[in-house]
DNA sequence: GATGAATGAGTTTTCATTCAT
DNA sequence: TATGAATGAAAACTCATTCAT
C-alpha cells in the first residue's frame, strides 16, 4: 500500500492483476502441498480442492501438469542452475564442485515426492517438464563435468545427460524408504567417476 | 508326497492336476510374452487373451499381479541367486565377483520391460513381489558384499538392500532411451564402492 | 426351451451366451429408445442407465458410438438395401423404382432422431458409420440410378453418393418440425432428375 | 467524428458512442474471420482473442451467439432480401427469377462455414437467428414462389418456408466434401418444382 | 463499460475386480 | 474349475456464462 495513487482504469487493471497473482500463488502453494502429500501425479481435482478453486482455474493458469510442476519448482531449479558456476569458482577442485552440485540436485529431487519418478517417465504429457529440466541443468552439469575431466580428476566418457538421468533414477522412491539413502548411492556414483590414478 | 497314487477318482484327480499345471505354464508363457511387449503392468485382459483363457483363470492361479510376476520370473531370480556363491568361488576377487553378479542382476532387470520401475513402486499391491525379491537376493548380495569388505577391497558401510535398490533404480527406463546406458552407471556405482587405496 | 438337453460345461457355455445375447438385445432396445428421445448423440451414460447396466457394458458390446448406431439400425439398413433390386424388378419404370426406394430410405432416416444429421457430420468418430452406410447403400442406389439413366428417363450426370447425401441432408431435422416435410422435398428432387422430354 | 479531441461531458458522450461503434465493428470483423476459420460455433474466447477484447465485451454487445451471427451476416441477408423483387422485375420468367434468387441464397449459405447446419439445429439458443432469417427472407421467397405459381410455371403447393429449409439443408456440409455439390442438388430441387406441362 | 478470472457441469474412456452361470 | 460379462470408480479436459474489479 505504499503507493495506491492510481485512478480510472488503472486501478482496475492493477487490482485485477494483483488478484490473479495472489490467486496463482495460492495455486502454487496448494499444488506444492498436494505434491508433498500425494506426489506430483495427484489428480487435478485434489489440487483444485486444496486451493479452494475450480478445476478450470488450474487449467487456466497451467494448461498442463508439467507447467504446474515447473512453476512449483522453478525457483529451486534456478537456484540449482546458478549454483554450478559458483561452486566451480569456490570449491577446491572441479570434482569436489561436481560432487557438491550433484548434492544440491539430490536435495531437490529427494524432497519432492514422486518428482524423480516422473522425470524418467516417457509419458508424453511430461515432455515440457523434461525439456525444461534438461535445457536448464544439463549445460550446467556439462560445464562441471568438463572442468573435472580437463583437470584429469575423472574419466571423460560420460555425458551430463546420462549422469543426471542416473542421479535422477537413484532418487526415485527415496523419501518413503528409511533403509534407502539416495545421497549415499549418488556419492558412490560420483566417486566411481574418479580416474583410477 | 512323492507318491499320491490314488485310485478310482484318483486318476481323474491326477489328470486334473496335470491339466492344471499345463494350464499354468500356458499362462506363464503368455504373461511373459505380454510383459515383454507391453510391460509388467499390462492389462490382465490382454494376458488372458494371449493365453486363450478367461480372466478369472488368471485370478484363480495368481490372485495378484505380483504373484504372476513372481511366477514368471522365478526361474531367472533363482538362477541369479544361485550364481552368487558360484561366482565368489570362481572369480579372482570378491569385488570382481560382486561386479559380475550385479551384472547378472542388471541383465535380468534391463530385459524385463518395466520390471525395474515396479520394483521401486510403493504400490501396496506389489508388496509380495518386493518381499520375494528381497528375501531371495539380498542374502546373496550380502554375502558378496561381506566377502569384498572382508578382503579390504571395498568399504563396508553399505547394506545389500540399499545397493540392490540403487541398481534397480538405475535400470529404470533403460530399454527405451538410447542415450542412457544403465550398465555403465551401475559399473560406476560398483567402482565407487572400492576402498580408496 | 424346446431343447435344454445340455449338461456339463455345455450348459454353462450355452447359458452364458444366451444371457449375453439377451443383454445385448436389452442394450439395443435401450439405445433405440434413448435415440428416439434424445437423438443418436445422447450421452453413453443415459443409454446405460436406461438399459440398467454400467457404462462399461456398453463399451464392451459397442466400442464406439458408431458401432452402437449400426447395430441398432442394421436390420432396417439391410431391408433397405435388399429392397433395391426387388423394386427394380417389380416397379413399372426404373425411375419409379428409384422414387420408391428413396422413399424407403427417407422413411428410415426421418424416423431416427438425429441420424440424418450425424450422417453428414465430419466427426471422425462416425467414420465407421459413414462407411457402413455408403458401402451398403451406395451400390444399390447406383444400380437404380444407372437403370433409370439407361432407360432415358433421367439425366445421367449424378452420382449415387451425391444423391444420397442430398436426400440425407433433406431429412435433417424433419421429425421436429411440422411445417417441414422432408418427403415432399425429396420427391421434388427426384422429379428434378427427370430428363426434360 | 472528424474531431474527437473532446473535453466536457457532451463531446465525451458522442465520442463514446463513436468508440463503441468502432469497437462493435472490430468485433464483427473478428467474428467473421473466426467463423470462416472455425465455423459459427467457434468458442467465444477465440473470437474475443481475435478482436483483442475481453469475452465480457462480446456478451455485452451480443448477448447470445445468435445475435452475433445475425450482426455478422446482416448485410448479406439484407442484400439477398432486396434482390428478390429486383430479380422478379428483371428476369425473363418468375421461375428463372426464383432460380437466380435461390442461387444467391445458396452462395450465402455455402460460403459461411457451418451456418447452414446451425440454421436447422433445434438448439433453443438459435431461436433468434431462426426467427430473423425467416422473418426477413420467407416473405421474399413467398413472393417469388407466388409469382411463378401464378404464371403457371410451377406447382403451387409448396410453402416458401419449406423450400428454404430444404435449400438450407442441402447446403449443410458442402464446403468440406468435394464429392458433394450443393448447388447442383438445389438446381434439381428447383427443376422439380416445375409443373409437368 | 470493459475485462478476463473463475466456475463446474458434462462427457469420454479405461481397467481391476467380482461373481453368476 | 473356468469363463467372461458386468460393474463403476477415476481421471482428464473443455467452454459457456457470470461477476468482481
Amino acid at each position: 500500500m505504499v503507493n495506491d495513487s492510481d485512478k480510472g482504469t488503472g486501478r482496475a487493471a492493477r487490482s485485477k492483476r494483483t488478484d490473479a497473482r495472489r490467486n496463482e500463488q495460492t495455486l502454487l502453494d496448494a499444488a506444492a502441498a498436494v505434491f508433498v502429500a500425494s506426489g506430483v501425479e495427484a489428480p487435478v481435482r485434489d489440487i483444485a480442492a486444496r486451493a479452494g478453486v475450480g478445476m478450470g482455474t488450474i487449467y487456466r493458469h497451467f494448461p498442463t501438469r508439467a507447467d504446474l510442476i515447473i512453476a512449483v519448482y522453478r525457483h529451486q531449479v534456478e537456484a540449482c542452475a546458478e549454483a554450478g558456476p559458483a561452486l566451480l569458482a569456490s570449491s577446491g577442485t572441479p570434482h569436489a564442485a561436481l560432487g557438491q552440485w550433484i548434492n544440491l540436485f539430490v536435495d531437490f529431487l529427494v524432497t519432492k515426492h514422486g518428482l524423480a519418478a516422473v522425470l524418467q517417465s516417457d509419458n508424453a504429457g511430461f515432455d515440457t517438464l523434461h525439456a525444461y529440466f534438461l535445457d536448464r541443468l544439463v549445460p550446467v552439469c556439462t560445464q562441471l563435468l568438463d572442468a573435472a575431466a580437463a583437470s584429469g580428476e575423472i574419466r571423460s566418457d560420460l555425458e551430463a545427460y546420462e549422469l543426471m538421468r542416473g542421479v535422477g533414477n537413484l532418487c526415485i522412491g527415496a523419501e518413503s524408504d528409511p533403509r534407502y539413502d539416495a545421497r549415499r548411492l549418488v556419492e558412490l556414483l560420483i566417486a566411481g567417476l574418479r580416474r583410477p590414478n
